[in-house]
DNA sequence: GCCGTTTTCGGCCCGACTGTTTTCAGTCG
């Protein structure tokens, strides 16, 4: 069983333990080390194997927990999960993901009128039925029939680059507002999470009310869904929740920190303010009554004696441990990266030929950029047989003695063939600066081939690194099944690299991954696979991920010097 | 169900908003 499926079988257990009005700690139990269990950089049957590992080891996980785990590696399923979902349909979990409607009221529906699914809930409201209960009335059920249209409308989580385009369109909306002084985007957003489920917006305004107006009069609005003093929440047509939240401006800090998130890295803040005394909530730090922290982020972590953590980090994962060490990781920045390797050209299915890649990449500051277009496999996009490519690198030859400033290496994605082997012969690829391979064809073949294709590729002399290792190669299809652990373990053993595609859609190695390679001692390389030049400006998604994983400028290949870097891979 | 510079019991983050209440429970983030 993967780490996720494991994950996910004690999500379940904690949502039907909520249905069953269980103990609100023990449900939290669950849900800790269903997240403790998805980050985890290895597989938990590795541990469970390990006679010299416990799991107990890890945060959130105690006896009771690690045999569970245990029994789920080892049986594929857990008797307690079976005897729950004995007692309450699977469908009733539907129920709870209806906003506005959690455990409690989930329970009564079941309870007073035998509603398991959405089917029946609706059922129910439209006749009137949900309003006699006690609790409920008649602005209730029709919220809840709102609510319904919302959870069918495949009201899921957007991916960052998504969400960015319409937080830019808010803010521009939003700034010109003369009663709001300060304004900062919170939220995952923030976080630079892959993606985003809403936002949240914080203002500091003189005037409350004027900044809601205005707020309330974005174009984009279809619905206000709630409005307070201090809090209002509108739905974009686009589907997109979007809360504003307005506070004094010595609370800013505090608000913008906590509203930052993650809940759960709050949770851990906010416990250990309070073993020391202290109270933390959105308007500062309290002892007693008294305010001692509030108006920056770096006043409220520091009133605690932490450092103020790059918001990527704030997962409670490992940044609480590393800041207790003193060793909080200096995270890579886009300013660190010396070069893009990965980019392709109108040689194949890029829409820029070299010189004007080359251009951008050296005007976005970059001293190199390898072209990597297809080998010839990818006949689609008529990609490069032997002669060909050794053409396009005479021509890179002759384009580097008059370009300054920047080097454009001689590169190319070579195709990891279904069969196993590469699309272009070691002669070939012996000639070449920069070799990323990929497995573009055969993705749906079982586990262990695609492993041993991938695995074989790696031990390639010539080849530098494998592009989106994952998978995770296009949107709408799903990833191919590949035993990563193998994959790093090979990567590591033969001191090659692995590929962040920066991509805005195509996240294939995400911060779990990141994290993961970094663990084994692998170096990840952040690409973009630019095929346009404005595709090179995707760098920064790429970061954003290598920076929620805890990379460091080191654990970065593409930070060093092309000189430095050729060594790592063994190029001449 | 986890956890321990108040350690094996008794805690477990904290506040806003809504609707159905007549002082509060449920939900959300």
């Amino acid at each position: 069983m993967t780490n996720a499926e494991i994950a996910a079988a004690f999500e379940q257990v904690a949502d039907l333990l909520e249905f069953q009005g269980s103990n609100p700690f023990r449900v939290r139990a669950y849900r800790n080390a269903a997240r403790t269990i998805e980050d985890l950089p290895e597989p938990v049957a590795k541990i469970v194997a390990d006679p010299q590992r416990s799991l107990t080891d890890f945060e959130g996980i105690g006896k009771d927990l690690a045999e569970k785990v245990t029994t789920l590696v080892g049986t594929g399923s857990l008797p307690m999960l079976q005897e729950l979902l004995a007692e309450i349909p699977e469908s009733v979990l539907a129920i709870l993901r209806v906003p506005g409607l959690g455990p409690k009221r989930a329970a009564v529906l079941y309870r007073e009128l035998g509603i398991a699914s959405l089917d029946e809930l609706r059922e129910a409201c439209q006749s009137e039925k949900v309003r006699a209960l006690k609790g409920f009335g008649a602005k209730t059920e029709a919220a809840i029939l709102q609510g319904l249209d919302i959870a069918s409308e495949a009201q899921r989580r957007i991916l960052w680059a998504q969400a960015d385009e319409q937080v830019q369109a808010i803010l521009d909306h939003l700034r010109p507002c003369p009663a709001i002084e300060q304004l900062q985007p919170a939220g995952s957003y923030r976080r630079g999470k892959d993606t985003v489920g809403d936002l949240d917006l914080l203002a500091v305004a003189k005037d409350a009310k004027r900044a809601m107006d205005h707020f309330a009069a974005y174009p984009g609005v279809a619905d206000v869904l709630l409005r307070g003093e201090t809090k209002m929440s509108i739905r974009l047509g686009t589907g997109l929740q979007v809360d504003l939240r307005v506070v004094p401006a010595e609370s800013f800090g505090a608000a913008l920190q906590y509203f930052t998130g993650s809940q759960a890295h709050n949770i851990v803040l906010r416990s250990l303010a309070k073993s020391r005394g202290l109270k933390v909530n959105e308007y500062g730090v309290f002892r007693g009554t008294k305010a001692i922290a509030g108006r920056t982020e770096e006043d409220v972590y520091g009133a605690l004696d932490l450092p103020c953590f790059p918001p990527e980090l704030r997962e409670a994962r490992r940044e609480f441990d590393w800041a207790q060490a003193g060793a909080l990781p200096r995270l890579v920045e886009l300013g660190d990266i010396r070069g893009d390797l990965h980019a392709h050209s109108t040689w194949t299915d890029g829409v820029a030929t070299i010189e004007e890649m080359a251009a951008a990449a050296k005007q976005r500051g970059l001293k190199y950029l390898a072209i990597t277009d297809h080998s010839k496999r990818v006949a689609m996009v008529n990609g490069l047989d032997a002669k060909r490519v050794r053409r396009q690198w005479a021509e890179i030859d002759k384009l580097n003695a008059r370009l300054k400033g920047i080097t454009v290496l001689k590169g190319i994605e070579v195709d990891i063939l279904e069969q196993g082997g590469l699309d272009l012969d070691d002669d070939v690829l012996a000639e070449a600066d920069w070799v990323v391979a990929s497995v573009h064809y055969g993705q749906n073949q079982p586990r262990e081939q695609i492993t041993r294709r991938v695995v074989e590729a790696l031990q390639n002399p010539h080849v530098s690194a494998i592009a989106h290792p994952t998978g995770r190669m296009l949107r709408q299809r799903r990833p191919y099944e590949i035993d990563l652990e193998a994959v790093f373990k090979t990567a590591r053993d033969y001191g090659k690299l692995l590929e962040l595609n920066a991509h805005p859609v195509r996240l294939d190695l995400d911060d779990v991954a990141c994290a993961a390679a970094k663990n084994h001692g692998v170096l990840v390389v952040i690409s973009t696979d630019s095929h346009r030049v404005d595709g090179l400006g995707a760098m920064r998604f790429g970061i954003q991920q290598a920076r929620r994983g805890g990379l460091t400028k080191e654990d970065v290949a593409n930070t060093r010097t092309w000189t430095q870097l050729k060594k790592i891979v063994g190029k001449r």
